[in-house]
RNA sequence: GCGAAAGUAGCUCAGUGGUAGAGCUCCACCUUGCCAAGGUGGAUGUCGCGGGUUCGAAUCCCGUCUUUCGCUCCA
């Protein structure tokens, strides 16, 4: 399939998300009355709500669903020996070569430093290769010298390797067990492109699993699997998933197998996860390097070991932006009636629950209001006071609240209220004493299109 | 980083040298009473930023920042 026919497939143009995204509050420019930073986007009211869902959803399958995995959150700033053992220091870069004539930069083991230019064809304009590391740095302390640099760190994962040790003697996990870290990672990326998909600033949500040296292919394979079963929580459609599985040409310099879940952006398709076997290659790195041993002691079979890894790293602010694709649609409902929906699950949603009055009068706002309140314990919660029932229904629609709760006179007599469904439309009348059992099952069992 | 296009109200945009506008949105009131209805009134602008030309610049010129598209890149 031509990426062509995957823009078209995908449906809606990255502008279109952008001004959803600005217009409701859920993505804004970094830094905007300054003209903007870029490589940097800011997380607005219902963008952090459906951030902090979809970091909610992950961190529920990775510590609460399995036993043998527990959490962590590292520092951003670590000792710089780490990025020297980890090998960012040496291979985190890109050698980079510049041709005079068009400016144009290639990489350098791309083309050959001695022939032409690949885009104006002329010769002898290309210069000598220069290397440019991906790490950002900054200074500790109150003076900018050599000793004193340190680095942002360009992945999280680090900070679970050298933390290894201490999950150990600390939470009686045994082999095979995994720590799970969400945090920010930065990359002075050479481009930041199609809004939040391509940052300096970003988040990670990874998991590193440690196992015995044998399971490794059994390992590599759970967690294929278990990953690509993740994406069904989150209700995306699995028409816009595929699967990469690596080469042995394209591994990075840690890995020994690598597979990739990409995902249907509105640009085509683009990595959104990795699945990393990374051998030993880290704790015998940091062993190597700090001196510590890092061998793990079966107790039973009182066999010492360095455990292999097999990592699973999604964005979390990629996944933002894949939410945030797979959720819209422009429902044409008639002739010149369109209405644009986000079909987030009901567990990504940023408000699940919107009440309002039928009508702004008989003290059907009152009743609302109370009502509202009463809900705020179980679900996050917004009221629409103006009475105007059609276009706060479209204005939840665009937002992606799942239910809407009305207030009508029939409510004064019989304590019922109506409950409309965001993607179909459809109401019922639901007792309000019944309405929290009633709208959490439905999430539940919540099917797109319901 | 290269090439192209764009940047004017919260959003989408009009405005090509002479008093900054429209539609939608938002707020108030009236009306209506279950899917963007109508009416009246109101709020919101460093015209991305800096410099230049000019009596006068949103408009012309230079620089710069940002975004999008195409390359390139992508642990």
């Amino acid at each position: 399939m031509s990426e062509k026919k995957d823009q078209e497939k995908a449906k809606v143009t990255l502008e279109k998300l952008v001004s959803l995204s600005k217009r409701r509050g859920f993505v804004f420019q970094s830094s905007e009355i300054y003209g903007g930073q870029s490589g940097a986007w800011d997380y607005g009211p219902l963008g952090v709500e459906l951030k902090k869902n979809i970091q909610g959803v992950w961190w529920k399958e990775m510590t609460q669903m399995h036993d043998n995995i527990v959490g962590l959150d590292a520092a951003i700033l670590m000792h710089p020996r780490v990025w020297h053992a980890s090998g960012h220091v040496e291979n985190f870069t890109d050698p980079l070569i510049e041709c005079k004539g068009c400016r144009g930069r290639f990489r350098a083991d791309h083309i050959d430093p001695k022939g032409a230019c690949p885009t104006c064809g002329k010769k002898d304009t290309l210069g000598e290769p220069r290397k440019f590391n991906l790490m950002f740095t900054t200074h500790i302390g109150p003076v900018e010298e050599t000793a004193s640099t340190i680095y942002l760190r360009p992945e999280t994962a680090q900070g679970i390797f050298v933390n290894f040790k201490n999950v150990v003697s600390s939470s009686r996990v045994k082999v095979p067990f995994g720590i799970a870290q969400v945090g920010k990672a930065f990359r002075n990326e050479i481009v930041t492109k199609a809004f939040i998909f391509r940052t300096a600033e970003f988040e990670q949500m990874e998991m590193q699993f440690f196992i015995h040296p044998k399971e490794e292919p059994k390992w590599f394979e759970y967690w294929k699997q278990s990953r690509i079963e993740y994406y069904s929580k989150l209700g995306i459609d699995p028409a816009h998933l595929r699967f990469h599985q690596h080469g042995k040409d394209e591994l990075a310099h840690y890995a020994i197998n690598a597979f990739d879940i990409e995902f249907l952006f509105p640009m085509g398709w683009q990595e959104l996860e990795g699945i990393h076997s990374r051998s030993d290659y880290d704790l015998r790195r940091h062993q190597e390097f700090s001196g510590d041993k890092q061998e793990y002691l079966d107790q039973e079979t009182q066999e010492r070991y360095l455990p292999y890894v097999i990592e699973t790293s999604a964005g979390l602010t990629r996944s933002v932006l894949m939410v945030l694709t797979d959720a819209y649609e422009e429902e044409v409902l008639g002739e010149g009636d369109v209405r644009t929906v986000m079909h987030f699950h009901p567990n990504l949603a940023p408000v699940k629950v919107a009440v309002m009055p039928v009508v702004k009068k008989d003290g059907l706002l009152e009743l609302a209001q109370k009502l509202e309140m009463d809900l705020r314990e179980d679900f996050a919660t917004m009221l629409e006071p103006t009475g105007n029932i059609g276009k706060n229904y479209r204005r939840q629609d665009e937002i992606g609240t799942p239910y809407c709760v009305t207030v009508d006179h029939t409510t004064k007599e019989d304590n019922t209220v109506t409950i409309r469904y965001r993607d179909s439309m459809k109401q019922e009348r639901v007792k309000i004493s019944e309405l929290v059992g009633f709208i959490r099952n439905n999430m539940k069992n919540y099917q797109r299109g319901q």
